[in-house]
Formats: structure tokens, C-alpha cells, sequence
DNA sequence: CAGAGCACTGGCCGATCGGTCAGTACGGTG
DNA sequence: CACCGTACTGACCGATCGGCCAGTGCTCTG
């Protein structure tokens, strides 16, 4: 792997445990066994670094819900099921956007976050719901991203077949979010 | 309000919104309408302003779980009311443990927030649950924080009566931890 | 009035932050 | 050999951080 790689994934195991702002350039240069300047080289500021390591995953999430947003057409369990598969493939990142999202969305990759977030929101017609279907919205994925970021915490990690979480995660967005009668809208 | 309320009540706010590491002291200072010097004056550390700000809610956990611990007794459809209630209480300590608890342990205070949270767990027997019972109580109480922590992005805020409020949390997370057989464990 | 004590302040300290820059080692390439 | 671009570094910069301290007004009390 090289250094510019290894760099992005020190970095990224640091922003989502520790936090962006708690993380300096000078440990992320440490624990990847180089300089803060080397730091500096391969990424312009430590924005475009974390611009870097979180890009892929919105780019992901977009092109998720782009053709859903195009066609207006949404089939709740599908999309439960694409999203989970996203989250888990991004699961580092999930809790980083999640955490800290509202507290750093003056950057501008971070903002892009929360809005395709509220894009997802518009999907299951959030803004005009219910009470209760907000919130059912707020703690399912709130809760999806909290779970994951505190995997360790719960003993989520390494011992539980990756496959046995993503099952359990579909069987509870499923009672939380899909209708009894599975519709589209 | 005296000054001391003030600066909790403005550096709370702050905290939970912006995060701890990412608020100065003399920010507090400025939106509180003194100097920066007076905040530690009236608190011997930022370390401990948050401490002060935090340990209300711990307390009252503290207190809820106690008994319950004690007797062995737990009847989960009136614990997770009463814990709602908690929650709506310290609404705002609520997002600044949750989402910063993990990247301040080193913190006494939050030590003490993320050890209650670990017996509250092992109130609902998570620790030889099953997978998905784990899960469930990650997505729970991780989804009523986060929901509570974005109030703001979903439009919870002041529009939408706090009973209301309440009471959609109770059918969610009474859907989510309590069986369909009301048992005590 | 003298003086003790509380509330508060400006100015300073060392540490650390993100970021810049001149310089260096080195593997191609002509 | 000279030359160049890439990878990388140590030293340094201004800004900001949490925290410390001498000093200042103000109020209350004997």
C-alpha cells in the first residue's frame, strides 16, 4: 500500500475515533510512520484530506438515490436493504459524517453530507410526515450510524460474522421504516 | 441567572452543538458577555466546567438504574419510559455524551458517561444477547440520541409539542426493546 | 474609615495547531 | 556527466489554545 494510501486510512480510523478536530496532522504523520510535512505533501490541508477520505462514500450514497430522486419511484425495502449494504461497505465513514457532520459543516465536504442526508430524508417524504415517522427516521439511521461507531463498545467486532450484522441491521430498519403494506411513493 | 448558571447553561449549548474540543473558552466568554479569565475564575478548568455541566445527568441515571440493579428486578416497558424522560430532561447532554463520549474518555466525567451507558446495557442482558438483541439496543438508544442531537435538521424544534414528542419516542423504542411478552429479567 | 473578601480583568506564558518553505536524496533520462 | 521531477524532511511561522497571575473595583463589616 502506498504511503498516500496508508495515510488516508490512518486518517480515517483517527477522524472517526477521535474526532477531525482532536485528530492533529503531526499524530496522523506519526502513526503512519512519516513527517507532518509528508502529511502535507500528498494532501494540500487537512481538509482536502478529509475531503478525500470521505468523497467516495457521498459519491456512492448519490448515485443511490439519483435514479430514485429521477423517477419519483421508491421501494422502501429495496432501498433499506441498498443503504445498508453502503453503510457497512463505508462503515468508517458513517459515523464520522453522523458524529461530527453537524459540527464541521462549514467544510464544504461535510456540508454536502448532511444535505444528500436530507435527500435521503426527502425520499421517504420526511418533511411532510408525521410526527412519529420523523422520528422513526431519526433513530433508524441515527441509530444504524451509532451502532457502528460504537461497534467496539457493543462487541461488534471480529467475533460477529459480518453477515449476521447485516441481517440484524435489515430486520430492524425493515420494522422501523418499511409499512406492513410494502408501498411506493 | 447568575453568571456561573450562564456560562453552564451557554457552554452546554456550545458543547453539544459544536463539540467540546472545538469550542474555546473564550468563545463561552464572548456569548456569556465577560472574559475569558472570569470563566476560570468561576471554573477551575474547561475540564471541569464540563464536568459540572454533565454530572446532573449522570447522576439522575445513576439513580434510575440503581435499585434496579440492586434487586436484580427489571420491568423494561417502565424502565424505557422513565428513561425517556431522562433523556428529554438532559436533552442536550444527551448528543455531547453520545456522540463525544468516545473520543473523551479520557475525561473523568465522560468515563463515568460511557461506564453508565455499559450498565445499562447490561441491565437489558445485552452482554449474552443475541446479535440482534445487541444491535436492537445500539439502534435504540443510539437513534433516540442522535434524534434528539438534530433536533434542528428535522424540524423538532419548538413547532412540534415535546408530548408529542414523548410519546412517538416511547412507541419506538417500546417496539424496539420490549417484547411482545412484557417479562421481567 | 480601614480592611477583608468576592467578582472580575488584561496581559502574559508555554504548548500545539495547520501550514509554508528552502533544501536534500534519488531514480530515471538526455 | 548534467539535469529534472518526485518524494520527503527539519525548521520555522502566525494564530490560537488552556491556564496563570498581579492587580482593580466594589461591597460589606467591624
Amino acid at each position: 500500500m502506498s504511503l498516500h494510501d496508508q495515510l488516508r486510512a490512518v486518517a480515517l480510523a483517527e477522524f472517526a475515533t477521535a474526532g477531525y478536530a482532536a485528530t492533529s496532522l503531526q499524530r496522523i504523520a506519526v502513526l503512519a510512520g512519516t513527517s507532518k510535512a509528508s502529511v502535507l505533501y500528498h494532501f494540500a490541508s487537512k481538509e482536502q484530506l478529509l475531503a478525500e477520505i470521505v468523497s467516495p462514500a457521498l459519491d456512492d450514497l448519490e448515485q443511490l438515490i439519483l435514479p430514485i430522486e429521477g423517477t419519483g419511484g421508491l421501494r422502501r425495502a429495496d432501498f433499506v436493504e441498498r443503504f445498508v449494504d453502503l453503510l457497512l461497505l463505508h462503515s468508517q465513514v458513517v459515523p464520522l459524517v453522523i458524529n461530527q457532520g453537524a459540527t464541521l459543516d462549514d467544510v464544504p465536504v461535510m456540508h454536502r453530507a448532511t444535505e444528500l442526508m436530507r435527500r435521503v430524508a426527502e425520499l421517504f417524504r420526511l418533511a411532510s410526515g408525521s410526527t412519529i415517522e420523523k422520528l422513526r427516521f431519526g433513530v433508524a439511521f441515527g441509530g444504524v450510524a451509532y451502532t457502528l461507531a460504537a461497534a467496539d463498545r457493543l462487541g461488534l467486532n471480529g467475533e460477529i460474522p459480518i453477515d449476521d450484522v447485516r441481517s440484524a441491521l435489515l430486520e430492524i430498519l425493515h420494522d422501523l421504516l418499511v409499512p406492513a403494506d410494502t408501498r411506493t411513493a
